[in-house]
DNA sequence: CCCGCGGTCGCAAACGTTTCCAGCACTATA
DNA sequence: TATAGTGCTGGAAACGTTTGCGACCGCGGG
């Protein structure tokens, strides 16, 4: 192997930005240019202690001229460890995810972490599946972010995880070893309800997703304490628990607002039944701000916007999955640390839909 | 040229199963139960035809036994191939980008491909490193929905690109070897012009982005088709270009409703235009559909919901995402495939916020 | 003079696959 | 019977890293 001694311009000096990855530079070549053992240049650039001044150089110039990097499938193979985490989301729809995933995506980058993200389109079976996905690609860890049911095969595997885990405003099987970060969702309930009746509603409805889910729960808990609270009895008929569906909040708000004795107050328990809620007002003739008053979850452009603009009980959602990706990153840093569940505050704002007077001035 | 005699025992054999729920089951431990070789396995599991009955049947009775999956990290190491897409996107709180995703991300997934994500933030340095690392991670393919403003790196990595790249809805510099999805912009908006124009309006304002955005500047193409077609001279008062961020549209807006001779139609030329223009109406007292018009682009919550629902220009933006994902995989699968561009058809979608005519009879 | 000892460095074995290649036992053809 | 296939299998070399281990060197202490 005759090397033709090519004494080119030092150009260590200059700037070398080429080499675009993709180019099959490998450690091998690094180490040919340097003079040296492949094992010390993987030294040089690990920053192991055992190099000595000169050769750290000799290497930094033969990679820095042959622009060369790492191949992380390589890395990933030989470390066991692929810096890359999994995020399931189980509605990619829900405007509020787009908050979401920027708050884990920005926060996991800076960490040197990507995010493989999947969506399994509200079907518990595909849950179960891409989770299962994401384990033979050997994510570090995986953001749970699941349907309405949970599957059997994610409860399972979450009692025995072998990644860490967060879940997201979800409940876990008992003694389930991974991190949860919840919305303290009753709490910005029990504010827009009350805020309600300190306004002279007495007949307020409530129209809400499933009990088994977690969110609304704690909604439905919420709106009671503040009914309680306020001295009024809960009309059964006007707490409609069902589905997270729009189309369940367009039936049960016109189905509401036909009855003799209808609701002077709707509040509407997740942004998806906000949109229904809309509709099935649009479809009778009252008027949101005149008519009756109207209350929210989540600030999505359509409550900001909307005229009158719709009260909401708001919450931090880039915040929502920042912490997730810091309760996955931290355990990845430190495996032993504890696992943890925090809850994050939820407020509400008080808009035109509902922060007037009832019965309203005329 | 056998250096040395490789006589390392191999320790592996006298190693038992392990019923370890941790320890990875392997194709070692496969074939060590099959008492076949490496090879006979790994030819079993491709689907190799060079395998006779009866081993096979062994092969995959062990396989099931031990739960054995592929490690799909060595999997890409030794084919060079990661069934793993790039996204990269500039503006992921942009409500238009979850179908794109979702679009992407379904056909992907159902082609065995996995998508990476990340967020530039619109920053177009940030879009070149992220390019940088997605090819340091070895995706197969990358889609490109950029910034507003590209960067000069990234239109260097488009020239001679190491996998396929598909370009959404951005110019691409010439001669660049990727494939690009463009919506038919123009189009759309010719229609909701001639519409307005139509219902009688004669002083129409349109608000769009800067014309080095493609997308925009078609729409301004289309706008000005569309006026000239039916006879009226463009107003350069009433064209304003500039930025897509809603404060851009709310001052415009503003500005506009707020001189003498005002529009008495607005068209928002993006769906985050649209909801500055929306905030900048209500700051005046007008009421659209009573004293103006208004159209949009994009069918968001938001503009189908709006009292009164808002007119737009609609596209198909799961389709988006799907052909996107179609063009990289349908290169991935033939190398040679041609460089295609697609056009994807917009429409424009009349609703009450412009479909009255004008001046309104009352 | 010998020994031990940091400080450096290279060799080669991993990590878990796929795949080239050679070898074997048959069979079919000449 | 020799020859040339076939059909199937195992060995071993990749893919591009990291890292345990041993070796070499110069040096100071016994």
């Amino acid at each position: 192997m005759a090397k033709s001694k090519r004494k080119s311009v030092k150009r260590a000096k200059a700037v070398s930005p080429p080499a675009l990855p993709g180019t099959p530079v490998t450690i091998r070549d690094v180490a040919r240019k340097a003079r040296v053992s492949l094992s010390s240049v993987s030294r040089v650039l690990t920053e192991h202690p055992d190099v000595s001044r000169p050769m750290q150089q000799r290497v930094l110039k033969a990679t820095a001229a042959l622009g060369y990097e790492p191949d992380l499938i390589a890395q990933s193979l030989r470390r066991g460890v692929t810096h890359t985490l999994g995020f399931l989301i189980g509605d990619i729809s829900n405007p509020v995810f787009a908050d979401v995933i920027r708050g884990a995506e920005d926060h996991a980058r800076s960490k040197g972490y990507a995010i493989m993200l999947t969506n399994s389109e509200g079907d518990p079976e595909l849950d179960a599946k891409y989770l299962h996905l994401f384990l033979r690609r050997k994510v570090d860890g995986i953001i749970l972010s699941t349907a309405e049911t949970g599957s059997p095969q994610v409860a399972r595997a979450l009692l025995d995880p072998t990644v860490p885990f967060v879940v997201l405003d979800r409940d876990v099987p008992p003694n389930s070893r991974v991190s949860t970060v919840f919305g303290d969702h009753a709490s910005g309930m029990r504010q827009a309800t009350t805020h309600l009746i300190e306004h002279g509603h007495t007949a307020i409805a409530l129209i809400s997703g499933p009990e088994h889910l977690k969110p609304s729960r704690e909604r439905i808990r919420g709106f009671r304490a503040a009914l309680e609270t306020g001295g009024l009895k809960p009309n059964p008929d006007f707490i409609r628990i069902g589905s997270l569906r729009p189309n369940f909040g367009r039936d049960q708000t016109v189905d509401l607002l036909r009855r003799a004795e209808r609701p002077t107050a709707i509040i509407a328990g997740s942004n998806r039944l906000l949109t229904g809620v809309l509709e099935g007002i649009q479809q009778t003739d009252l008027v949101v701000g005149r008519d009756l008053a109207l209350a929210g979850c989540d600030d999505v452009d359509l409550a900001r916007l909307y005229r009158p603009p719709i009260s909401v009980v708001i919450r931090d959602q880039y915040k929502l999955g920042q912490v997730a990706c810091e309760l996955i990153i931290e355990r990845l840093a430190n495996p032993d640390a504890p696992i943890r569940t925090v809850t994050l505050p939820t407020q509400f704002v008080a808009r035109a839909s509902s922060d007037f007077p009832w019965p309203p001035t005329r």
